[in-house]
DNA sequence: ACCTGAACACCGTTCAAGT
DNA sequence: ACCTGAACACCGTTCAAGT
């Protein structure tokens, strides 16, 4: 692992001559920015402060630890949230809000999948994330189901659109395209090595498992088998 | 990090006198536990060596390096899968199958919470989870999903059900229970500290965003709406 | 207010050597 | 075949000190 890291890595340091003031903000974008181009794992304290040409610990006047330093992360990342208006009339159906409001958080977590797996557990941390929460909750309050089913509802709509941005077949940020053909290329054969009588559907389904054909159909595929079960499970007084 | 893990955790070596022999499955299985007891974050190489009373060395005889042993402790997950009989008629239908299919990986899975989300890319590296993903693109095919389609349904149904007991609300393995209520003390309290004008629907569903007051309902739920969602986006042509 | 230096207690892993 | 010892290149974090 640490072999990979050091043959294939060459730390490119983004210091100026003379370095700008560090700031939370600064920091955070850097982590992003890291995270996008090697991968969430090469995001440590030690290498944000290198490539910031600073001491490892300069990051800890600005953050108590990492665990803020990742909530500052998110913070970043939902900052470009852009909620839709909600409509004037009532004549929008709830669930047709409910995918436009998911497919803006989408929308960003698609812009960093590298980091999208870390808003999993700090959506209720931002004010975005506070906002696209609430208005979430009314409008499965508005379909019918109670506090604690909406509130259930909300956060597996949540981790729902995190999990599909972060498992999205074949997808690996951070690795180079040549291990990711050679990784691919392995997972293929070796599906389609198996055995004919035992597994037809899986060999018919081998390509499709392996990498993704496309990634916007994979998501929407995602968005819509979510709200269709929401529409699915609505309680039956409030149907519309 | 490390200052908590050493003022709460005492490091109780399960070592006896004399040490069996080292194997894959008492590696695997004493991982499992670990992480059961402590944690993700407290499965290390290290640690399980010396829980083992072996050298950390020791364990690179057996497993090519911590990824592999991972798998390992997937497979040994899996292996406890109980897939349900295929129906000799055709009568049951598709979704009332696809459901009892992943309420047993639900089993699985909710058995060792801690480690489910090590699932989620290593299902096709098991016997278990070759057949589980087999019988689900079996019965996709049989809903009238194409080989893609269904090979994405698929991923989408195991990954939701990882998700699904990997976010339990406010449950986090390996967490002194004083702790847990101390942090979700805060965290309910910090919502309950919002606007009432703003977050009204957030206010409503504070308790049940904080912690799960029914667990398998939760479990349930998500799994009612994955079929509902399936039955939803279902092709047309072969809705039955 | 903002950052550095030195130190500590951890990681995963390699390589040569022991039985 | 199975395991140890010593070493390496990393981690996050604390604490005291500098400007």
């Amino acid at each position: 692992m640490y072999a990979v890291e050091l043959s294939t890595v060459t730390r490119k340091k983004t210091e100026a001559p003379v370095r700008e003031r560090l700031s939370r903000e600064t920091i955070a974008d850097g982590a992003v920015a890291l995270a996008d181009a090697e991968g969430l794992d090469a995001v440590t304290i030690r290498r944000l402060a290198s490539d910031q040409g600073v001491t490892p610990m300069a990051l800890y006047w600005h953050f108590r630890d990492k665990e803020r330093l990742i909530d500052g992360i998110v913070e970043r990342l939902l900052a470009d949230l852009v909620l839709p208006r909600r409509p004037e009339t009532s004549s929008v159906p709830w669930h047709v809000q409910l995918r436009e409001i998911l497919d803006a958080l989408l929308v960003v977590l698609r812009n960093h999948p590298a980091v999208a797996e870390l808003v999993h557990t700090r959506i209720l941390r931002s004010d975005p994330g506070l906002e696209i929460t609430e208005r979430t909750l009314g409008l499965l309050r508005e379909a019918g189901f109670s506090a604690e089913q909406a509130a259930q509802l909300a956060i597996q709509a949540l981790s729902t659109m995190v999990t599909l941005v972060a498992s999205v077949p074949g997808k690996q940020v951070g690795e180079a395209t040549d291990v990711q053909d050679q990784r691919l290329r392995a997972k293929r054969a070796s599906l389609q090595a198996l055995s004919p009588e035992r597994y037809p559907y899986l060999l018919a389904s081998a390509d499709a498992l392996t990498v993704c054909a496309s990634e916007p159909e994979y998501i929407d595929l995602g968005l819509d088998l979510f709200i269709a079960g929401v529409r699915g499970v609505q309680p039956d007084l409030a149907r519309k």
